[in-house]
RNA sequence: CAGGGUGUAGCUCAGCUUGGUAGAGCGUCUGGUUUGGGACCAGAAGGUCGCAGGUUCAAAUCCUGUCUCCCUGACCA
């Protein structure tokens, strides 16, 4: 058994690991729980990656504890590159860290809570930008110090509602959570220069570790601030819609995602009669369109908002039916955040729910805010504000003249984007719809959590001012997860080298000759000594379930060893991204043929 | 949280309708035959049927409560 002994206490080995399927954990299994959907969630469990504790809670067994330590090392490399020191924060909180942020009451029931014996209560960290500003209070006092980066690699837990799909959203995860202050939001020690070099550290994390991925703007969410970047593992399976722009390289996440111009106008003539229709009982916008023999996209979906603010105000977001209203669009036309109406107050204050029209505006005292292509045509079904009933024949110049003419309606991109939109930067270019796994998110947050804490120092001008910062995290259990759902085929998982639990998967046949037991231990060392990781399946199987095995597991590189291949002065090579089966190749060619494959 | 589902051996599931000795396949263990893509023969171990209560001579099965886990939704690394 080779290891990785060192003489010296500062030169770090480069001599890679060896280890034996006889003496670690890796159980195997054909057939993964029923619970077990995504690709990634049975293959973890099947190639004996992780078993699960508790809803959203694994054991991460020792290969992928292996793959978990490689994607750390890369973060840390990057991260300490891009002038960042790790530190380490605890998991536990006290609350009243809150009481300044009112984060407890944004996350809500997301947040875990729990009581100490003396009645004190505590949250288990989701994130840290509480504890590391109220830190920052008492040890960051001059100017001098700044600009500043501390990242931890931590636990993190959230009481998901639906934790789900394995490492995918787990309740206890591991993340990446950096926090940078500044005290200018330009020049070389201002938050938009360390912003950038995240966003350049953060490419060359996810490169590093073999993803395909694209950054993407975002919204900034409960977290709160300004700009904000998501990276996302492109893939089919994701959860998020990304939008992307082939000609500008424009790309956005669907709740951020801007709007070409679209044509509209007010002056449409009307071209049929406005007509009531019965609509009883019918959910959902299909099956009223159907009735009223028309499409969705004929029909104007009008959603009733409020504002959050102290005394708020009704509004009504209209879009084509076949559109989606986003709120965060809204509140940038509005310049007030909304949210969606308690059904039961929309009522009291004489909103016909699931009816509801543009001319209720005639009525009740609202803003009204419509999308451009609701504005596009001459001829509209909608609801009749009245309840089972809708219109045909709705126009906006006929039906709703006086709001017109009153400047009653504001006119705005309002709506999700989608797939064949036209592109905001190149006029003529069109959007195209993607799906992507959030792996990464960086923020610009301003003030927001100095202002809350009271985060202040002097300046150079003896001015106090509050620390301006930013967040930068990193899902480094879900990257995991997401590198998996991303490629993997039919027999298992396939890793990309630098984040793969070993290089080399050494299949050992009849394992208990002599001879190979001989050849494995020279083929091992002299691979571990050009610092290759390698896995020796030295188990008492069959080759069958070995190969099988080996397939599930997914290391870059198998190599077989059996009395054949040592007969003829072989060893069997095959790459896992290979269909094909391996090939044989003189001993000697091996080591090298190994490096070769792994060259990044 | 709302809606839907689920819980019987390590894993996948049958049995429940119509109450009457706890089942199969895979896996595990033993012995033998095998040995390059999930072998074969013979044998064995392994479950207080999620938990609590109730009905009954008798409950995996019927009733009540409760918990777990999964799926669909809003949220997020």
């Amino acid at each position: 058994m080779s290891s990785t002994h060192t003489t010296s206490c500062i030169a770090k080995s480069t001599r890679g690991s060896v280890q034996r399927w006889s003496q670690t954990l890796i159980p195997t299994v054909r057939q993964a729980p029923s619970d077990a959907e995504m690709p990634s969630h049975v293959f973890m469990i099947r190639a004996g990656f992780i078993r699960q504790v508790g809803a959203g809670v694994y054991n991460y067994l020792p290969l992928a504890w292996r793959s978990l330590r490689k994607v750390s090392e890369i973060i840390r490399e990057e991260m300490d590159a891009a002038g960042a020191s790790e530190l380490l924060m605890p998991a536990f909180q006290p609350m009243e860290l809150y009481a300044g942020t009112k984060r407890d009451i944004d996350y809500g029931d997301l947040l875990f809570t729990l009581e100490d014996r003396h009645g004190r209560k505590l949250a288990l960290g989701p994130t840290h930008e509480e504890v590391i500003t109220d830190l920052m209070c008492g040890a960051l006092t001059s100017y001098k110090q700044f600009p500043l980066n501390l990242y931890q690699i931590q636990t993190k837990f959230r009481d998901e509602f639906r934790p789900r799909a394995g490492l995918l959203r787990g309740r206890e995860f591991i993340m990446k959570d950096a926090y940078s202050f500044h005290l200018d939001l330009d020049g070389d020690a201002g938050l938009n220069a360390t912003y950038d070099k995240m966003h350049r550290a953060y490419t060359n994390i996810f490169t590093r570790c073999g993803l395909d991925f694209s950054a993407v703007e975002a919204e900034a969410g409960p977290i709160g601030g300004s700009a904000s970047h998501e990276f996302m593992v492109n893939c089919e399976a994701g959860e998020d819609t990304i939008l992307v722009c082939q000609e500008s390289g424009y790309a956005a996440n669907v709740e951020k995602a801007e709007i070409g111009e679209r044509a509209w106008s007010f002056e449409v003539a009307a071209d049929s009669e406005l007509v009531k229709h019965h609509t009883p009982n019918m959910p959902g916008i299909h099956s009223v369109a159907e009735h009223l023999s028309t499409t969705p996209s004929g029909m104007l979906k009008s959603i009733v908002l409020r504002t959050t603010e102290e005394s708020p105000r009704w509004v009504i977001a209209v879009v084509r039916g076949d559109h989606e209203v986003n709120e965060s669009k809204v509140r940038d036309a509005i310049g007030c955040s909304v949210e969606l109406a308690d059904e039961g107050e929309a009522k009291a204050a004489g909103f016909v729910i699931g009816y509801v029209s543009p001319r209720v505006c005639s009525s009740i005292d609202l803003l009204l805010v419509v999308d451009p292509d609701a504005l596009a045509g001459a001829s509209w079904a909608t609801g009749a504000d009245e309840p089972d009933h809708h219109v045909t024949g709705f126009n906006w110049s006929r039906d709703m003249g006086d709001a017109i003419r009153g400047g009653k309606i504001q006119v705005a991109d309002i709506r999700n984007a989608q797939g064949g939109d036209p592109s905001p930067r190149v006029a003529g270019s069109v959007l195209q719809e993607r799906k992507g796994i959030e792996v990464g998110h960086i923020f610009k947050l301003g003030t927001k959590y100095s202002e809350a804490i009271g985060l202040d120092v002097l300046n150079k001008d003896q001015k106090k001012q509050s620390v301006i910062m930013g967040c930068y995290g990193i899902g480094v259990s879900r990257t995991l997860a997401a590198c998996v759902e991303m490629s993997h085929d039919d027999n298992g998982i396939i890793w990309p080298a630098a984040i793969a639990p070993f290089h080399v998967h050494l299949v050992v046949i009849k394992p208990n000759e002599p001879e190979v037991q001989e050849a494995v231990s020279a083929m091992s060392d002299e691979l571990a000594g050009h610092g290759i990781d390698v896995f020796i399946d030295d188990r008492a199987e069959r080759p069958g379930p070995k190969f099988k095995d080996a397939d599930l597991i997914g290391l870059p590189i198998r190599l077989t060893i059996s009395p054949k291949t040592i007969e003829q002065g072989e060893v069997e090579f095959k790459l896992r991204s290979d269909d094909a089966r391996g090939v044989g190749h003189p001993r000697e060619a091996i080591v090298q043929m190994c490096l070769d494959a792994l060259a990044p």
